[in-house]
DNA sequence: GCGTATGCTTGAACCGATTCAAGCGGTCAT
DNA sequence: ATGACCGCTTGAATCGGTTCAAGCATACGC
């Protein structure tokens, strides 16, 4: 019923104590003398007082003590994705064990991203750029509050950012398919710049906004190149992270040219389409062709074949993350994490009937 | 650097405006003159002011615009937890739609998550009331917010809350297996109280503190009476969630008299144990046992064999219950979700060598 | 030229707490 | 008896905005 009617100094005055004795009460009640403490509860009690107002101490304090976990995804997104979920559970661990609050913000149109940024009660943000990185990167900057960037499309040093090695972790992918005796290859690409798809050359890639993309492609290149393959031979498609992009984009691969025997994704999750739609096909994994995945999610081990993986350490990047925020106040933080090859069951040789 | 120094009366003292105007420029830009705006705003940029500070705006409007969800379990369960990660889905669709924020309220010890939820920055709170509900309850209904409960135990019509005919889904889920044939049936319960595991009898469950176990039992109960079976010689095991708690309780049900031929369980989750452990026994479902779940989360669709269950609108319920928080404002909110029976293959009737 | 409508702008009150220097009564040591 | 000190309480300042009644030009109609 009567909502929010009463107030601190409300209580104060019912209870003859002066405005700071009653806060005192409540946020520091060894402050003051156990019988003066009772009787201002008993009046709290009698008025229906719901306690010290969190609005208000926030402004005084200044801190909210919850971080923010913001991306240009919709909301739900968190609770979807698989590698959204590995992440938010480290993020969670982390806000756990420290005691702060977790608000999690997005939208899916840009100005009202914009307001949810700024109006959020956080302390600090961890930035999920999947898409539209530099936007989100932007809004937050705006706030000057700290905030860490993750899988940030764009290389900026003036910004804290948790990473991997992308580079690194293709060669790996790159080169345990290449020792297996692999000498023809497709690769399954993430988005090089927003809302493109297609069949992509060394130009786009190099031209790519987003790093990750790029730098990926580049490891699977060089590490090629030693086994004596030719970039320009490999034909590589630019997928949306979808079902029906993944058909199109294995339409190219397994045409382009003489059929690859090994397929190199940017994703687990591309992997994993590919995985699906391949048995559809009729082409089994890993006798008729291999594939590895990138970036081990949980679902990467119960797929069938059971996925072959560059697999980073996702939770922990979420932790970081949040630690960063909350400890490294001040300057730039920039770390990079390192990566592991996993290898399941979707990479064997190249067999003799392919 | 410089953190927060410029507030909004530094940017109207150095454009020479008053604060007023100062802060329509921000909030109600229409209001003033464009000449002035423009000033205004290139003072402000010019001073690195970063817009008007959420905790002065929060005060002054009463209203944070975004809802809490709060439960006794870790934060992480919000993202591993295939019935909350479905219920998050529509809570945050339902947030996304509204434009209203979203905050994950939770903690393990009950000392600090009243501290999380006291000081939570929200308009209301969504009360997942898995464990420890009326501690949860309790503590919300202090903060004087509105709230509705998911799932509660007790029922208290004194309180909003969104849940199911849990009595109803338990007779489809009875009806089913009798129909199909079978009369001898084993239950794998859900928490009576909290803590608790083992072997249960009628006066426990007439006892119970969690009404959805009691109801659904009842429900299972009520139905079989129909076929002539008698509830006492029914055995029924309360587990905890767990693999381990759930292989107990199949060793029970399993020997506590001459074998069922279906297993009538509380939760998917419990279900999908059984699943596995029944498969690691070398006992084939449902050719020689039957089994069916509760709740419809998506992965009891992807096991093998896919699970015949009574699905809840789980989503549903997260969106009516923002939809509650945030337009019934007022008064008692109470809504019973209806509940359908899915029937895929772990069900079928009682075969000749049962 | 006068009254009035129009359109910005101002100043002050207010949102609900926390904090801290200063005050005050009483105790203790000298 | 005096001064130092202790423990609790007070009052006022502060946090950073929003809002609204009132004020002040300027333009307009007649």
């Amino acid at each position: 019923m009567a909502r929010d009617l009463v107030r601190l100094s409300d209580v104060a005055k019912a209870a003859g104590v002066s405005q700071g004795t009653a806060s005192n009460v409540f946020s520091r009640p060894d402050l003051v003398r156990p019988e003066v403490r009772e009787r201002v509860h008993q009046t709290a009690r009698d008025l229906g007082y719901a306690g010290p107002d969190p609005r208000g101490r926030l402004l005084r304090a200044g801190k909210s003590n919850a971080i923010g976990v913001a991306t240009a995804e919709p909301l739900s997104y968190f609770f979807e994705d698989p590698f959204a979920r590995v992440l938010m559970q480290g993020i969670s661990e982390a806000c756990d064990a420290r005691g702060a609050g977790l608000a999690l913000v997005s939208a899916r149109n840009s100005e009202r991203l914009a307001w949810n940024i700024q109006s959020a009660l956080v302390d600090g943000f961890v930035l999920l750029c999947i898409e539209n990185g530099e936007k989100l990167v932007e809004l937050t900057r705006e706030r000057q509050l700290p905030f860490v960037a993750l899988a940030l499309g764009k290389p900026d040093d003036t910004i804290s950012a948790i990473g991997v090695d992308d580079y690194a972790g293709a060669q790996m992918a790159a080169r345990h398919l290449a020792q297996l005796g692999h000498r023809r290859f497709g690769i399954l690409g993430l988005e090089l710049d927003d809302a493109h798809e297609g069949p992509v050359g060394s130009a786009a890639i190099a031209a790519a906004t987003y790093s990750t993309s790029r730098d990926r492609a580049y490891g699977y290149f060089e590490e090629l190149a030693l086994y004596g393959i030719d970039r320009e031979t490999i034909p590589i498609y630019e997928t949306r992270s979808t079902a029906e992009s993944v058909r199109r984009g294995l339409d190219y691969i397994l045409t382009a040219g003489e059929r690859p025997t090994a397929i190199l994704a940017m994703s687990d999750r591309v992997a994993m389409f590919a995985l699906e739609i391949l048995a559809e096909r009729g082409l089994s994994v890993p006798e008729d062709i291999s594939i590895v995945g990138f970036d081990g999610v949980p679902e990467a081990a119960t797929v069938n074949p059971p996925l072959t993986t560059v697999v980073q350490p996702i939770a922990e990047i979420g932790r970081r993350a949040v630690k960063t925020i909350l400890e490294h106040d001040g300057g730039v933080h920039r770390e990079s994490l390192p990566l592991e090859l996993l290898v399941r069951n979707s990479t064997a040789g190249p067999s003799a009937r392919s």
